[in-house]
RNA sequence: GUGGCCGUAGCUCAGCUGGUCAGAGCGCCAGGUUGUGGCCCUGGAGGUCGGGGGUUCAAGUCCCCUCGGUCACCCCA
């Protein structure tokens, strides 16, 4: 009795090649997040359940894995875990335990897989990686930060080889000054009315504008709502242009918004690389001031890739310090997803780039001892164990993605060589034991 | 959580109105080549046609249920 092997749905898992290719992107992030200055932190995959449903709705507890002990499964308890759906709440809730040990404004970035209980769907996962970064601090929080890790995300981003990026800006506070210039007072009709927003691009201008207007708005109201939702512009002078013909009531709020356009120019980034965009609103109320969303100038399609935004006050469950934070988080593995479905994922190294081969058990120890040499140089190397035909292990090499074949038979050792094969242009070099780590070497570094 | 579509080998699929319909291509394994992969040739393994029930002389093929996948909505990365 077997049973059918098969990964629950919404998970992704992957064969070495492109596990690799993954896991290389992942680095280059953490490298990238530790260039700006957030440090990694990890915090536990549950968490009590309590502490990570204070702040929710019915919509997120919907969405929570919880956990329990088989012990407490039998006796019929409540469960007191649940896995976390977010990097943001445990966060929140490890300031607020930490912080009279954190230096403010925190700052922390981190990679780590979240759970929601969706049902699962195109590219969209219940277990994903989310790369974070965020800084807290206490009472008043610069808005240079929401510069700062917009300016990250985009060159991050941008390093990973997967073309340009644009990401777009939007400031929720705005869009309630704008609302209340229509006439939408009441916050929760303004929430409502935000959430439509931020389907324009999905459903277009029209649709949107006729839920609108079925839900009670006026059409005068709704057409100037969407004349404004209409502004979009990129690079510092277009941007703050384009602030400047809004109305006086949201001219503070337009004048931060420029700020921090001007700031991410500060900070090196390329004007190209964000936009104004008024029809950005972002589902999550957490998100009281910047908004930040970003997709692919090649292939928009994709989707947002990487969002983010302020919230004016990121743990007010957990203590009554009022600390405001700003972050930015990529989704990487719906990312990682999309791309390869595009085709597109950047140029792998391979997973283990030399084989050493083994042609009979006389040789055993001197190709295991090729495969020391090559080890103490750094140099990534598997051995086979069993001797067969080379044929066979040339093609299994071939097959794990491996660059270099290492022969070390007979013939070799009583001249004390080894034959070098370069699987991807077909070449075979025999050269002294001296020269294998040089050699190796000089090999992978090149181009294929 | 709500609704639509789909479910045949590891993968992509064919299988006409129920009656050699259990197949193809690719992949995999072995051999041709006892020290040379990718090409070619030969052979082989692999499917209770998602599962259960029903209609029928006969069911991948029709009906019901169920499970799984997928898409849309909700929501979101």
């Amino acid at each position: 009795m077997t049973i059918t092997p098969s990964t629950p749905a919404g998970t992704l898992e992957l064969l070495p090649a492109e596990q690799a290719i993954h896991d290389a992107m992942l680095d280059k992030i953490r490298r990238g997040f530790r260039r700006f200055g957030f440090p990694a932190i990890e915090t536990p995959v549950f968490e009590r359940a309590d502490v990570l449903l204070t702040k929710t709705g019915g919509e997120t507890e919907r969405q929570v894995y919880f956990v329990q002990s088989a012990g407490s499964l039998e006796a019929g308890e409540a469960p007191d875990l649940a896995l976390r759906f977010d990097l943001t709440v445990p966060l929140a809730r490890y300031v607020a335990e930490h912080e009279h040990e954190l230096v403010f404004p925190f700052r922390r970035s981190q990679i780590q897989r979240v759970y929601r209980g969706e049902r699962p769907q195109r590219g969209r996962y219940r277990e994903f990686y989310q790369c974070d970064i965020d800084v807290i601090d206490r009472d008043e929080l610069s808005l240079r930060h929401d510069a700062e890790v917009a300016a990250a995300a985009i060159a991050i981003l941008e390093d990973l080889g997967i073309g340009s990026v644009t990401l777009r800006i939007n400031n929720r506070r705005l869009m309630r000054r704008l609302l209340e210039e229509v006439g939408i007072e009441s916050e929760d009709a303004q929430t409502e009315v935000l959430r439509e927003v931020d389907k324009i691009e999905k459903k277009g201008v029209d649709a949107v504008g006729r839920t609108l207007v079925d839900s009670g708005l006026s059409p005068e109201s709704v057409g100037k709502l969407l004349e404004f939702t209409s502004v979009s512009a990129s690079g510092v002078a277009a941007i703050e242009s384009a602030l400047s013909t809004l109305p006086a009531r949201a001219e503070s709020e337009a004048a931060e918004v420029a700020e921090v356009a001007r700031t991410m120019a500060a900070l090196g980034v390329d004007e190209d690389s964000f936009a104004l965009d008024l029809a950005i609103a972002r589902g999550l109320d957490y998100y009281t001031g910047t908004v930040y969303e970003t997709r692919l100038d090649d292939h928009p399609e994709l989707g947002s890739i990487c969002s983010g935004g302020r919230y004016d006050d990121l743990a007010g469950q957990y203590t009554t310090t009022r600390l405001p934070g700003v972050g930015i988080s990529i989704g990487f593995t719906r990312l990682f997803w999309q791309l390869r479905e595009a085709g597109l994922l950047p140029e792998g190294s391979p997973a283990v780039p030399v084989s050493v081969a083994l042609m009979s058990d006389d040789d055993l120890e001197y190709s295991l001892g090729v495969a020391a040499r090559l080890r103490a140089a750094g140099i990534d190397t598997e051995t086979q164990m069993t001797p067969s035909r080379l044929g066979k292990q040339l093609k299994a090499a071939d097959r794990r993605g491996c660059v270099l074949v290492v022969i070390a038979g007979e013939s070799e050792r009583q001249r004390s060589t080894v034959s070098v094969r370069d699987l991807t242009r077909g070449e075979q070099v025999e050269v002294p034991l001296s020269d294998l780590v040089d050699h190796v070497t000089r090999r992978l570094s090149q181009e294929p």
